[in-house]
DNA sequence: ATGACTAAATACTTTAGA
């Protein structure tokens, strides 16, 4: 079975790429993230090519802005939308997490997948910053109430180590690397989640998102916020991990890449090409900074 | 010192992303 998680930024703006890479990825399982679109637009923008390709689907969306989408050629059940306890910003419920049980059947439990987008905090004195830890803490409790096999995927939003950045000096002071975002990540670790891309690539500089200026992505000068764990049984079945920095190049890419991760069954059939191992031989130049905000 | 890119709505400028 492969399972992948994407932030697309813009199912509109991403139609295109992503049914060519559901095409040549096939995967069976599949988290989306920043849909920037209602649950009546996605299903009628791309519901009948999902359809076509053998996908049932459930989204938690929103007008313009996050949601998130969940997709599955291997059964879909009891899903769930939001977060059991999660805080509301400013009164709206936004579209940040939907999870549902795939691969159920013949006696197998399956998983609960979740196709999360954390708040991202902006800054650290902000209120979005609070709405984010907040966020977090409903999520560690909701995946600790839930004892069955689990992967929690998506765009956490936060870089676990200081080895997720280009350059830690760059991020001196903001989001995404505090010790209290850590600190989520290790508590969800703390309950048997393990990062699979991690494990797969204990030394490398392996990134998912790279910002669409000054080059980064050319330069590799990325983070890896988006992430795949998993509960221990089932990251025992890691057959391979990846982050596919192919969906990242050429013409109007989102600017995050998707991670996948193939456990050690798969449909019979061809599910789609190899793809090479994530930025191999690629280092980071030393010393860049972050592109600034405009004022 | 500054800008840098993309997307959506507030729409020809602002807000947001990370």
């Amino acid at each position: 079975m492969r399972v992948a998680t994407w932030n697309v930024n813009s199912v509109k703006q991403r139609h295109g790429r992503l049914l060519e890479w559901l095409d040549s990825r096939r995967p069976d399982v599949v988290c989306l993230q920043e849909l920037k679109m209602t649950d009546d637009a996605f299903a009628t923008l791309i519901g009948p090519d999902l359809e076509e390709r053998g996908y049932e689907f459930a989204t938690a969306g929103q007008p313009a802005w996050n949601g998130s989408a969940l997709l599955s050629k291997v059964g879909l059940q009891d899903v769930v939308v939001g977060i059991p306890g999660a805080p509301e910003y400013e009164g709206i419920v936004e579209g940040r997490a939907i999870s549902g049980v795939c691969g159920a059947g013949d006696g197998d439990p399956g998983i609960r997948v979740h196709s999360l987008y954390t708040p991202n905090g902006r800054e650290i004195d902000s209120d979005h910053y609070a709405y984010k830890l907040e966020w977090l803490a409903a999520l560690v409790a909701q995946v600790k109430a839930d004892t069955v096999p689990q992967l929690v995927c998506g765009d956490m939003n936060i870089a676990p180590t200081d080895e997720d950045v280009f350059d830690p000096a760059a991020f001196a002071g903001h989001t995404h690397v505090t010790p209290p975002e850590r600190d989520a990540i290790a508590a969800l670790e703390a309950l048997g989640l393990r990062d699979v891309v991690r494990e797969r690539w204990p030394h490398e500089q392996v990134f998912s998102y790279w910002d669409y200026r000054a080059g980064m992505f050319n330069k590799n000068l990325g983070m890896r916020i988006d992430l795949i764990l998993a509960s221990g049984t089932v990251a025992d079945r890691t057959a391979a991990a990846w982050i596919d920095r192919q969906a990242r190049k050429g013409k109007g890419p989102s600017d995050h890449a998707p991670v996948m991760l193939d456990l050690d069954t798969a449909p019979d059939g061809d599910i789609g090409p190899m793809v090479p191992p994530p930025s191999a031989g690629r280092v980071s130049p030393k010393g860049a900074k972050l592109p600034q905000a405009k004022n």
